[in-house]
DNA sequence: CCAGAAGCAACAGCTTTTGTTACGACTGAG
DNA sequence: CTCAGTCGTAACAAAAGCTGTTGCTTCTGG
C-alpha cells in the first residue's frame, strides 16, 4: 500500500499553526498551510477537516478567515491526530473468511484481533506521549 | 490504503503448520494451506517465500515435498514473522520535500522520523512477546 | 452586495494488494 | 533416466486507496 502520509501532513500544520500564533497569528489559511508543506491546499483542508471534525482545530469561513489551533498545543497529542486522520486498522484480518472446517481457520480469528489490538495500543500509547509542542520544543529554533 | 493481510496469512500457514506437526505431518503443501487460508495457493506460496527467506519454515520441492517450520514453534514470534513479510514503514513521512524556507518544514522531519521509530519500535515490542505456540495454545482445540 | 476562503464532489494518475494463469526449476519415486 | 508433483516466479488484471487537480457551492465579514 502506499503508506499513506496523513499524520505527518496533519502534524506539519498543527505545529505550523502554532508557531504562527506565538508569531502573533492565530489564524492561517490552507493555502498558507499549503505553502509550507508543499502540497496542495486542498489537501490540507481535507486533512483539516478531519481535524475540525475531531475538535483539534477550528475553522472560520469568509474573508480574511482560515484555521486555528482549538486548544492549547500541550494539550494536543500525536494519537488525538492520529485517530482524527487515519480510518484505518494497522493490520487487517483475512480478506475471505478461512475454511471453517480447518480448527485454525476456527479458531485463528479472535486470537489474532486481540493480538493486533494489543500492538495497536502499545503503538497509540506512544503516541500518545508527545504533544504538538513537544513537537516544537525538538526542532532547532 | 487497503490495510495488508500478510501477517494474518502468514500467521495461519505458521499455526496450521504447527498443528499439522503435532497431528504427524512435518510437511504441508501450499495447495493444503491455502485450503485452510481459502486463498490461491501462489498467494500462499508468496508469503511463504518469504517465510523461507528469513529462515523461519524450510521448503522442499520435487514429489511429496512441501514446507515445514524452520525451528520451534514457540522460538518464532509474531514479531519475527512481521519483519519478514512487511515491508512497508507504519509511517510515511511527507511524499514531496516541504518548503524548507518556513521553519516548520526544514525542522519537522527528523522529529517525526525518531517519533515514529518509537512508536513502530513499541508495535514490535507488543508483537515479540507472543509465538507461534503461543497462538496455538489460545486457540480452542 | 461581494470578495475571499472553507467545504466538497468528481476525476485522473499512481501505487499496492490480491488473485489468476502460466511456465520454468527442482527432486524423489519408480 | 523418466516423470509426476511441487516450489519459485513472472506477467497480467481487477480492485482499492492516496495524492493531486479542477471546479463549483457555501458561508461570512466588510
Amino acid at each position: 500500500m502506499a503508506a499513506n502520509s496523513r499524520l505527518t501532513i496533519a502534524a506539519h500544520a498543527l505545529a505550523w499553526l502554532e508557531l504562527a500564533r506565538r508569531r502573533g497569528r492565530t489564524t492561517l489559511t490552507s493555502d498558507e498551510v499549503a505553502a509550507s508543506v508543499n502540497t496542495n491546499a486542498v489537501i490540507v483542508r481535507r486533512s483539516l477537516t478531519d481535524l475540525h471534525r475531531a475538535g483539534l482545530v477550528t475553522a472560520r469561513r469568509g474573508n480574511g478567515a482560515g484555521f486555528a489551533l482549538g486548544r492549547p498545543a500541550a494539550e494536543i497529542t500525536l494519537l488525538d491526530v492520529w485517530l482524527a486522520v487515519s480510518p484505518e486498522p494497522l493490520l487487517a484480518l483475512h480478506r475471505t473468511e478461512p475454511n471453517l472446517e480447518c480448527p485454525v481457520g476456527r479458531g485463528i480469528r479472535p486470537v489474532l484481533t486481540d493480538l493486533y489490538d494489543e500492538a495497536t495500543q502499545a503503538f497509540q500509547a506512544s503516541l500518545a506521549r508527545t504533544s504538538v509542542a513537544d513537537i516544537l520544543e525538538r526542532m532547532p529554533t
